[in-house]
DNA sequence: CACCATGTTCCTTG
DNA sequence: CCAAGGAACATGGT
């Protein structure tokens, strides 16, 4: 469920939720989620811990939380994969299947689920260290600067995390579209103002997500418990109406009628428009 | 059975 | 050392 926008918006709706929760006790039932960190080392550590903060960098969560006995600051780094899911439940729900870790909060519990287990909460923050700017700070030179050294496609390096953080499979075909530029482009050919045009297009199509919801057409689970919540609107239609071109081969492009096409690019689907996005 | 899926990391090759 | 490509991780939907 995660690119960046699905992150912030989660984050949102968690921060006040969490924030003032003592954690009595945390179950561990998928101990590759917690990857490097070990099992008991994370139920120890924060059992009696309280939730003081959440925010987000990248399409990763940080909790802040006050360690039980002693002074500072513990930070734990979630990230949800492809298929991750944090929410809180009432205690006498029944356990999702793929419920990975599960924390005590004495009213409620919340719950980190994730069916491919790809994602992460753990106590090892390296992974934000390697990050590129947020779209929204870095510089419209400093990112065309960032493209010159690398003759991968452009689509391709939208999804370098190291280049700018937070932009994934969606969205760089959304963004590249909103920009009329070719997926297939060489980084290193746009010019400035190619560039610079790449990043305004960026900033608004994430922009444009968390202010009316978002993209993954996940079934909201808003009929049940406190889980989420994303800005569906029943019919379905909502993420048909809101992204441009992912996931509509073959049907008509919004701006010239002509047909939307698939491409693989570095195993990953790139979805555009041949005839508004020209260049190689 | 086949292929596809919102992501990251590791390994190999050049 | 770096850039780039591909496999691996794991489960489910169509």
């Amino acid at each position: 469920m995660p690119e960046m926008p699905e992150v912030e918006i989660l984050a949102r709706h968690l921060r006040p939720l969490l924030r003032g929760k003592t954690i009595r006790s945390v179950t561990v039932r998928r101990e590759r989620v917690l990857r490097p960190t070990p099992p008991r080392l994370f139920e120890k550590t924060l059992a009696g811990a309280m939730f003081k903060n959440l925010t987000r960098r990248g399409k990763y969560l940080l909790f802040e939380l006050q360690p039980k006995n002693a002074k500072g600051t513990l930070r734990v780094l979630g990230h949800l994969g492809m298929t991750g899911r944090m929410f809180a439940a009432k205690k006498n729900e029944t356990l999702p299947t793929h419920a990975a870790v599960v924390f005590d909060l004495g009213d409620r519990n919340f719950i980190y689920e994730d069916v491919r287990y790809f994602g992460r909460m753990t106590l090892d923050l390296s992974a934000i260290e390697r990050l590129g700017p947020e779209p929204s700070e870095v510089s419209p030179e400093t990112f065309a600067q960032s493209l010159k050294h690398s003759r991968q496609a452009i689509k391709v390096k939208l999804l370098d995390q190291s280049l700018i953080a937070g932009v994934g499979n969606i969205y760089a075909s959304e963004a590249l579209y909103r920009a009329r530029l070719s997926p297939k482009l060489p980084a290193n050919r746009l010019t400035a103002e190619q560039a610079k045009k790449l990043l305004r297009a960026i900033r608004e199509v994430l922009r444009d997500a968390i202010k009316f919801g978002s993209t993954i057409p996940v079934k909201t689970t808003s009929g049940k418990s406190g889980a989420l919540f994303y800005f569906d609107d029943a019919e379905g239609s909502f993420y048909e109406r809101r992204l441009r071109v992912y996931d509509r081969v073959g049907k008509p492009c919004r701006n010239c009628g002509g047909k939307i096409e698939r491409i693989t690019q570095a195993a990953r689907s790139t979805y555009f428009c041949p005839r508004c996005q020209r260049g190689r």
